[in-house]
DNA sequence: ATGGTTTTGGTACTTTAGTATGAGCTTCGA
DNA sequence: TCGAAGCTCATACTAAAGTACCAAAACCAT
């Protein structure tokens, strides 16, 4: 929102100095002055691009990016989500124990925890539960 | 590509009408040419955006589309891809069966069937996989 | 119509996944 | 320091998931 209204004052300042430049133009006769609207409309032109460019790219950045709230919020822990990672990259519990340096049955703790606070009945479900929630990123 | 072409002409021309509004603007005086400016300056401002923005609907419809032609080389047959959009959803074998009206040892083979042709070992692991080939609309 | 593919379904079996319960250990804030 | 919370692990189950193999319809193109 800021950026938004320091945007707009740029443009009020950059149309009255257009102005000044058209009455510069004014005096200089009836070719340089199409030329002047010309490069008014250019300009013009190409800050639309710009501030057009700008607000979409704020958009795009914010959806997907990994809502880490959300993980508070369900009151999933840090090892759970590190499960949960391993769980939508379709690994089995007992691969997901090789690469954290836990037992199988660790695992499985975690995973049925995760069911329950991401109200799924299957890991699969998970998967889909947390990229709705925004909590991975796809 | 037709489209750029098209939407320069147009440009082009609303130019060349902005030059003869300019000329009858520099006849009418001081306060009238300002606006006159700043109407083109407002005019080229929303061509600008609307331009950008319709490039930029191009290229999202073509990135999320579902890539048939992968289906096809992997040999997943039509029966096969259903089952494979209701394991991504998060079913169980048992559910699938229910809503696709079959039973639950033919969910099964289609299953087997998928995780050979997506090379994977579970169906969480086909799940990243038809992700990664773009089989599957995230 | 005949052969290839798809779809369907079954049996029998092995392997993962998931639940329930209990318990030892660490960490961290009140 | 005391308890709550998180991480760890085990046992003993039940329930899904997945494999292997077979086979009968259905569908489709030559």
């Amino acid at each position: 929102m800021k950026k938004t209204i320091f945007v707009f004052s740029a443009l009020i300042i950059a149309l009255l100095f257009l102005f000044k430049l058209g009455k510069y133009a004014y005096f200089s006769g009836d070719i340089s002055m199409e030329i002047g609207i010309a490069v008014i409309a250019l300009v013009f032109f190409f800050i639309g691009i710009y501030i057009n460019k700008k607000a979409l790219q704020k958009k795009k950045s914010e959806s997907p990016a990994v809502d880490v709230k959300k993980i508070e919020q369900l009151g999933i822990s840090k090892r759970e989500y590190e499960v949960l990672v391993e769980i939508s990259k379709g690994l089995s519990n007992k691969e997901i124990a090789h690469t954290l340096f836990v037992s199988e049955s660790t695992i499985k703790t975690h995973v049925s925890n995760l069911l329950v606070k991401l109200d799924a009945k299957r890991r699969t479900q998970a998967i889909q539960r947390a990229i709705d929630l925004q909590i991975l990123s796809v």
